[in-house]
Formats: C-alpha cells, sequence, structure tokens
DNA sequence: TAGATTGTTAATCGATTAACAATC
DNA sequence: TAGATTGTTAATCGATTAACAATC
C-alpha cells in the first residue's frame, strides 16, 4: 500500500524521473495506477471497431470523470486532437510504452495454490508484455505438475532459475509464514518488482518495489461501509428509500 | 478504484456518518484500507504474548509511519495511554467494531474458478466477522461439486438464495463478460457491496459499494516502475550499485 | 466559420508528516 | 518527579475537479 513508494524516491532523495540519463515527465503514482484501466477500455473499443475517442467516453467507460482523463494523459503529452479526441490506436501504444509494456517483463510466480494457478492461467497477461515465466512451490507434491504450459519448480531452484530467466518482477502467493524469506531470496536472485498475496508485510531494500493485494483486508473494508449503510437498511428498506438511499 | 467512493455520500449530498441517527465520527477512506492491517498486526502481536505496543512499534509492524497509525487511531476516538502505549486487546476490538466486524457478514462467491476457490477456502476471514456463505457458478460441470464446506450452486438460484441468507457483499470472480449480469442480479437479491475481480467496470446504484482488484493493472503497475529502475540496472547492476540505487 | 474537444490553470479537497503540548 | 508516549495541531504534499482558453 504504501509501501511501494520508498522506492520513488532514490537514497540522495530525488525523484526517480529526476536523475540524469531518464529524462521522462514524471508520472504521479495515482495516474500509473489508471493508466491501465485505460489501456483495458482502449482495447474493448479497438475491438469495437472504434478508432477515435472524446475523453468524456473513455473516462465513462473508465470509470472515472472525463477531467481526471486528461489531466492523466497530460502527463504522457500531448496526444489528443482538440475538437476531435484521441486516435484509439496511438494512445494505445503511448500508455502502453509508457507502463514498459513494450518490453517483455517475465515474471515468477512463487506458491502454486488456488490464487497462484489464477495469476498462472491468467490470460490477461499474455499479450501485453508480461508473461509468467516461472513457478515454484515448496510443496513435493505439487513440484513437477504440469500448469498451463509450464511445469512446477521446486522453490529450492529459485535463486538459479530467477537468474538464468533474468526474471525481475515476481507474484508471492505462498502462506504467511514463509513469505519473508521467499521475498529475501527472489530480491537476492535479482528481482526489483514485487506483488505480495501473503498476509503480511515484506521488508525489502529501497529498490524493490512492492505492491500488496490484502484480500481479507478489501473485505473487511466493505464490512465497514456495510456497517455504515447498515442499521437503516437492514431494520426499514422503504425507510431507506425515502431517505433515497436506493434508486 | 474510484467507484466505492461515491456510495460515501447521500443522494442530498451529506456525508454518510452525518445522517441524524449514525453518530460515528467520520473516518477517512485512507484510514479503513489501513485499520485492517493494524488489525492482522495486533493479531500477532497477541499471538506473541504482547499485551501493551506502542504507536511506533505497531506502526513498523503494519509497514506505516508512526504518525500515521496516531492519526489514524484519532479518528476512532482515544484508546491509548500516554506514555504507555495501547492495550492490545482492546484496541483489536475497537478497530474491529469500527470495521463494522461484530455483525457477522454472509459473503457469496460468484464465479468458482481458481481464483473463486482460493476466496472460498481462504482460511483468513472465518474468525472475524466474515463468512463465505455462497457459492455460485454457471458451468454444470462445477453445480453440486464440494469446495470446501460448502457447495457450489447454480446461478440460477442466485436470487433465491442469497435473499433467503440476507447475504449484503458478493465477490465477482467470473470472467468480464458475465460480470455486469451478475453485478445487477446481485444487486437486484440485496447485496450493497461488491468485491469485483472481473476486469471490467460494473455500474451500480449509488447505494452499492464496489471495490476493484485488478490483478493485471497490479502487474503493469510493477512493470511501470521496472521500466523507470530499468535502463540503469540492466545495463550495469555496478553502476547501479555506484548511484546508491542497492543496499 | 461554428462547434467540439483538448490541454492547462487554478481552486479545492483529502492525506501525510513533523512537531509538540498534554499527560500518563 | 522524570521519562515516555499519546493525541492534536499546523504545515506540506499530492490528487481531484471545474472551468476555460487554445485550437482542431
Amino acid at each position: 500500500m504504501t509501501q511501494h513508494r520508498s522506492a520513488d524516491i532514490d537514497r540522495a532523495g530525488k525523484p526517480v524521473a529526476m536523475r540524469p540519463g531518464i529524462p521522462e515527465k514524471n508520472v504521479p503514482e495515482a495516474t500509473v495506477g489508471r493508466l491501465a484501466v485505460y489501456l483495458r477500455a482502449l482495447a474493448a473499443l479497438r475491438e469495437h471497431g472504434v478508432s477515435t475517442v472524446s475523453s468524456e467516453e473513455l473516462a465513462s467507460a473508465a470509470g472515472v470523470n472525463s477531467a481526471m482523463l486528461r489531466k492523466d494523459l497530460s502527463h504522457l503529452g500531448s496526444y489528443g486532437t482538440r475538437g476531435v479526441g484521441y486516435d484509439v490506436e496511438s494512445l494505445t501504444s503511448h500508455i502502453a510504452r509508457t507502463l514498459g509494456l513494450t518490453d517483455e517483463h517475465a515474471v515468477a510466480v512463487v506458491g502454486v495454490g488456488n490464487l497462484g494457478r489464477a495469476l498462472a492461467g491468467y490470460a490477461g497477461f499474455g499479450a501485453r508484455g508480461i508473461r509468467v515465466a516461472a513457478l515454484f512451490d515448496a510443496d513435493p507434491r505439487q513440484i513437477g505438475e504440469q500448469v498451463g504450459d509450464l511445469v512446477v519448480q521446486s522453490v529450492d531452484d529459485l535463486e538459479f532459475i530467477v537468474a538464468q530467466l533474468t526474471i525481475n518482477i515476481a507474484v508471492i502467493t505462498t502462506p504467511a509464514g514463509p513469505a519473508q524469506e521467499v521475498c529475501d531470496r527472489l530480491v537476492a536472485a535479482g528481482v526489483t518488482s514485487i506483488l505480495n498475496f501473503a498476509p503480511c508485510i515484506l521488508n525489502v531494500p529501497a529498490h524493490v518495489d512492492v505492491r500488496k493485494v490484502d484480500l481479507a483486508a478489501e473485505l473487511q473494508i466493505l464490512s465497514f461501509h456495510e456497517h455504515r449503510k447498515g442499521g437503516l437498511m437492514a431494520l426499514s428498506p422503504s425507510a431507506a428509500l425515502g431517505l433515497g438511499m436506493v434508486q
């Protein structure tokens, strides 16, 4: 959540994008998170044969406000045409390039439970720069099993294989227990970006990005909102209707 | 992402917490997201027999700054003791109550692929107010299958069962295609909070909260950060070392 | 040219952080 | 009392939104 932010700043305290040799404009973290969403909306539009789209249309497809969309895109440069809109094709490739999806990223998944399998099989990655290249597990019953195109490898061979395949991005879908050790070993093997599904905080050196997906927390947040709505709706849906809580 | 915010405000434009009859102080959205993390850190401390914890210790266990932790907790009231710290037990229950985890929430999971199964089997929920109470799928091969304690039900029976079990929270782990229809039916059956894993934007009435977990987007965000680090590290790890990028 | 829509500015809002007075 | 640590204030920072001049 907050963790990955630490790596936006290098040891000297300067924002990464300001370092000499990396000239790209600085893209705010919140914007980066939405670029992926725009990319998906653009892909859907392209499939429907749409070749030009206005900020209003694209924003509505992405579930955001059009002012925010234009502001987000302005960080990448000016790729729209006033009075007309954005060219779907060219905007797609500008966003993809900004996200670094023109490079091919090999990803390792550690932990081949249901969650790991879901990620390994996720078609959403394929085409777009991200490819699951290795699966690891500690359970001897899983090792050697075929999952999609890949064979599950022993976590004992993690360092060797990760280094061999020059994997920089890893997904941790182990239980909380082994997660920190797995993380340390991934980092030692050259991984610099981690997506963590294990319900624990990972300690990493400053050059490593960690993003955390916390499934229990997501449901607890919904629980909070239910609680806030709760009283009223549960006791009397019609009262809630009267208060305009229901459409 | 932004979607769930819309439901914080009712039709009259007043923040929910301000409505008469719901006196709790307003807790910022960002704080709510972290309360779940604190709760987990507290559980770990309690297991280690710790009965009192300072904001500094708890913050470090939760991976945040101690000022932020104290600020977050101040929204719940004053449950610490100056010069001493927080009582693990009592802080745990205050946070749990704030999150609405004292009520029992029955959750439906729609889509029993790997992701749905991962959630259905997630032990992290059990004890704490959240219980997966129904599983649905459209695939006849899945219907009737036993998953954990539950039998997979036909999505055709969704309305009846959701209403029957007074389920208010649902998780959508279907492909993007059927997600909106599933969502509409859940809402019609009384669901008011949705956790969406399908890679699409859901349109819901204002009284419904949607949180979105976008796995492809998470990896694309990491791809962006890799890209930013990329050039340097790939060409010359030793140069990167010299720039202080590596510990 | 007239209508449409971008890119940007400025205002607002919310979230984070540091610092410290209150107080155990 | 002296040391420690909370709860809160004020400063800063970043993100969102509305409005509009630029321009296709």
